[in-house]
DNA sequence: GCAAGGTC
């Protein structure tokens, strides 16, 4: 009987892969959990039948078992001895029934899940799952492959060997030492501090061996600026005039801290007053292009350059790449594989207009070949597949596939080359210098402009030659320090110490920002919050291991022991978990020392009402008084602040009103349909703009803010150009019901939805969808704003798993057979039923309202 | 409500 051979990669598009290089192409694929593709083929001498399917990841994840689930009812300290379980990570999925149905009637296994320590785990999940092990007569082979290509397949399938356990085990040690140490810490931190303080912005005080060390990178970097001591210091620099130019010279002792000494130098040089040439040296120098791009790299320039974050870098190289415009974007090598078809890459991008004259340039003339580079043993570095327009990927995913075309180009271009020239010079015993750079060849740089060097001509100078000085100037400066870490400055310093991977980086450092430990602020500088600095001081002064870089290399260094065989799995972790069980107990008995810290920045529960958001004036946080009225109270400015009653309120982000530097918040009216939206504290009770001063949805109670006329711009209503939660930024259409405007709710999630201004009216966007947003852009036929849809991978209407759609909701077809119109018939709660039906009740044009509302559709047009 | 690691 032939045999019969099931393979199984670690996700879909290496199944596919595989299966196309042994079929030769020949192959019938069908749907399940994830794809099978099957053929006949040969296997070790015999003709045979083959299934080529694969999981998505890891199969399985770990967790404590129900019992310990319980916060209040679990002491964390039991954590450590607590049992593990595994249960399926995706179990909508059913990735193991796929398995073990695909593996009936199968008596050989290939596993082909990545070449890494975590492949080599999943194919011992792989192995559960069908139940090979378990069976005589089954065999089960790893394969090892180096690459994604025809050469590297058929090599690996001709040296099947057998999985590696300890690697496998491994993997399980750090799963049991990262799930018991990050959820105790975490659970412990939270309880005692979230029951403790009223103020603290995070739901989560969480705690990880890499998601503290990287917040404790941005904290050092804060210490370091809050501690600095300027300190002056001053340059002397002559000046010439020398055939036709004139020169500004370096000191050779740079600068000095002392002026006097700085002053006596100036004085003995202005003395003599001529300089003598004493060295002039050429060098050709060169600069070199860069090697193949890998994930990391990519996404230091997404942030650095293009200003995205690693998250939404991530989520576009991924869309690139499952429309093809990209290769994979999950890769560590920089080097190319042998086989790489650069030639046919050039040509695909050929006809682009962006980059025509360069390809074409290249193919004519030969293109260099690329740089060694790293290779990881994994995928290919990222490079395009196919020619792409800004009108096929939108702005973002444009910026981003660009970068990877340079990128490439720039890989197949000659290095830059310049020659340096230095003249050297003496006067009273002191050196001075400058320095002319000319560029000979300009190389990878004409297609990446930004690296280019910069040209420096300097005119002719003889040895020995001597020269007047025209003036000499002294240049009073002060030491500064370093600014905040910019996030790819972040991304260097993980990889450097080993913390994440290529595709969990990106997870730490949202994981700080969403937990509000970090703010991401202009120039994607990561600027510690004042939760941030209190933990990270808090960890140092009761155990620095808790915060610094080491706990990881710590723990990887101790399963490498268990990957290498050379130590037992279980009496690793016993060690390591006895060692971390001590650390926590310490930190518990030692919580007071990090306590003081919060106290200084955070206010008890105890006191009445709770710190909600922080006062533009004072800058200090104000009191949220919820009996009613409810109002915002700043003890420092003594000023009370209403705000919208009957609903939630809650801070929004830790985001400020370009205003008044208030910070905002977003306040929910009750029911399934109350909308959602954002207002400024100050700007709510003392519109800024003139004609918006009815009340909306606030209480008239008495306004003890002096300059109130009355109360009532939410940020609905603001026709701020430019800020990101204005009406200007936000509207969408005119209501199709009343005079108002439609305007998009910004945490409405994933039921996306606009809703009117003024009246009940809401619209139902496409559900489910990633990510909604208002742009810049309005409609040619009908005025709206264009919005763009990012719809979920899953379910997405658009063609090829396209997930990006930019339109407008009344023109755009597609758009507007997804949005439902729905005119709520539930009135609103009664102080806001009051308000808006004295406007609808009486002629609108009559009211302050209408007033404010042309005011605000003008807004709009000037905005255009 | 919690970690970190896969991949979607």
């Amino acid at each position: 009987m032939a045999p019969k051979v099931l393979m199984v990669a670690e996700k879909p598009s290496i199944a596919l892969s595989i299966a196309s290089v042994l079929s030769g192409g020949q192959m019938s694929s069908r749907r399940g959990s994830t794809e099978v593709h099957e053929f006949d083929g040969n296997f070790l001498g015999f003709s045979a039948q083959y299934k080529v399917t694969s999981v998505i990841g890891h199969v399985f994840s770990v967790d404590f078992p129900a019992a310990y689930q319980n916060w209040t009812d679990t002491d964390p300290l039991d954590l450590f001895d607590a049992p593990i379980v595994k249960s399926e990570s995706n179990p909508k999925a059913h990735i193991c029934r796929h398995l073990s149905q695909e593996a009936r009637g199968f008596g050989h296994l290939v596993l082909w899940l990545d070449c890494d320590r975590e492949g080599e785990n999943i194919c011992f999940e792989v192995i559960e799952c069908t139940g090979f092990h378990a069976k005589d007569g089954k065999r089960v082979y790893r394969a090892r492959f180096s690459s994604v290509t025809e050469k590297d397949i058929l090599k690996a399938m001709n040296n099947l060997v057998e999985p590696n356990k300890n690697e496998a085990l491994a993997v399980d040690a750090r799963q049991e030492i990262d799930l018991k140490v990050g959820v105790s810490f975490t659970r412990f931190q939270t309880s005692y501090f979230n029951g403790k303080y009223g103020n603290l912005d995070s739901r989560v005080i969480s705690y990880g061996p890499c998601q503290t060390p990287t917040l404790g990178f941005c904290v050092q970097r804060h210490l370091q600026i809050i501690t600095f001591k300027p300190e002056k210091f001053w340059k002397l620099h002559p000046y010439i005039l020398h055939k036709g130019y004139e020169l500004k010279l370096e000191w050779n002792r740079n600068r000095l801290f002392d002026l006097d000494v700085t002053e006596m130098f100036r004085n003995i040089i202005k003395e003599d007053g001529i300089l003598k040439v004493i060295a002039i040296s050429e060098k050709q120098e060169s600069k070199s292009r860069p090697a193949g791009l890998n994930t990391v790299n990519l996404l230091k320039v997404a942030s650095s350059a293009l200003g995205f974050g690693p998250q939404l870098a991530m989520q576009l190289a991924e869309r690139l790449y499952t429309q093809g415009f990209i290769s994979y974007p999950r890769t560590e090598s920089t080097a190319y594989p042998p086989s790489f078809d650069f030639r046919g890459t050039l040509r695909a991008l050929d006809n682009n207009p962006e980059w025509r004259e360069y390809v074409q340039e290249l193919l004519a003339d030969g293109y260099v070949k690329p740089r060694s580079g790293n290779d990881a043993g994994d995928h290919p570095p990222i490079t395009p597949m196919r020619s792409a327009t800004q009108d096929m990927l939108g702005h973002d995913a444009w910026k981003l596939y660009q970068y990877v075309c340079q990128h490439f180009l720039g890989t197949l271009s000659p290095d830059t080359k310049y020659t340096r020239v230095k003249i050297e010079f003496a006067v009273a015993g002191e050196l001075f210098q400058c320095i002319g750079q000319h560029v000979t060849v300009k190389g990878f740089a004409s297609i990446m402009p930004w690296l280019a060097v910069s040209e420096k001509s300097l005119p002719q100078f003889t040895q020995g030659e001597k020269i007047e000085i025209s003036r000499i100037e002294v240049d009073e400066g002060n030491t500064a320090p370093p600014d905040y870490l910019t996030e790819s400055e972040l991304i260097s310093l993980m990889e450097k110490n080993g913390i994440g991977t290529d595709a969990s980086i990106p997870v730490h450092i949202n994981n700080i920002c969403e937990r509000n430990y970090v703010q991401v602020q202009a120039g994607r500088r990561l600027v510690p919050t004042a939760l941030g600095v209190s933990l990270i001081r808090g960890y140092q002064c009761i155990d620095p291991d808790l915060c610094l870089p080491d706990i990881r290399s710590f723990i990887e260094h101790q399963i490498t022991l268990v990957a290498k065989g050379q130590a037992d799995h279980s009496l690793v972790v016993e060690h390591v978990i006895k060692q971390f069980k001590m650390k926590f107990s310490y930190f518990v008995k030692q919580i007071e020392n990090m306590d003081a810290l919060f106290e200084a920045e955070f206010s008890p529960l105890s006191d009445s009402g709770r710190f909600l958001s922080k006062c533009g004036k004072c800058l200090r946080y104000m009191r949220y008084i919820s009996t009613q009225p409810s109002r915002l109270y700043c003890g420092t400015c003594e000023e009370i602040y209403y705000i919208p009653q009957k609903g939630t309120i809650k801070l929004y982000k830790e985001l400020t009103c370009p205003l008044d530097n208030f910070e905002l918040l977003i306040f929910s009216m009750p029911g399934p349909e109350g909308k959602s939206f954002p207002l400024c504290p100050y700007c709510y009770n003392c519109p800024p703009f003139e004609g918006i001063d009815t009340l909306f949805g606030a209480t008239k109670t008495g306004s003890t803010v002096k300059s109130g006329k009355g109360a009532g711009m939410p940020c609905f209503l603001c026709p701020h150009p430019t800020c990101q939660h204005s009406m200007i930024s936000q509207g969408v259409c005119a209501c199709p019901e009343c005079n108002g405007t439609l305007v998009l709710d910004p945490v409405s999630a994933p039921k996306w939805r606009l809703y009117c201004n003024m009246c009940n009216c809401l619209v139902f966007l496409p559900e489910g969808a990633h990510r909604i947003s208002t742009t810049r852009d309005h409609c040619p036929e009908c005025d709206s704003t264009i919005i763009e849809v990012d719809f979920n991978k899953k379910t997405t209407p658009l063609k090829d798993g396209a997930t990006l759609h930019v339109g407008c909701v009344l023109c755009d077809e597609l758009l507007h057979s997804l949005v439902v119109m729905k005119y709520g018939r539930r009135p609103y709660p009664s102080t806001l039923v009051k308000n808006i039906s004295d406007i609808a009740l009486t002629d609108p044009k009559d009211t302050q309202y209408k007033f404010a509302n042309n005011n605000i559709k003008k807004a709009l047009k000037d905005k255009r």
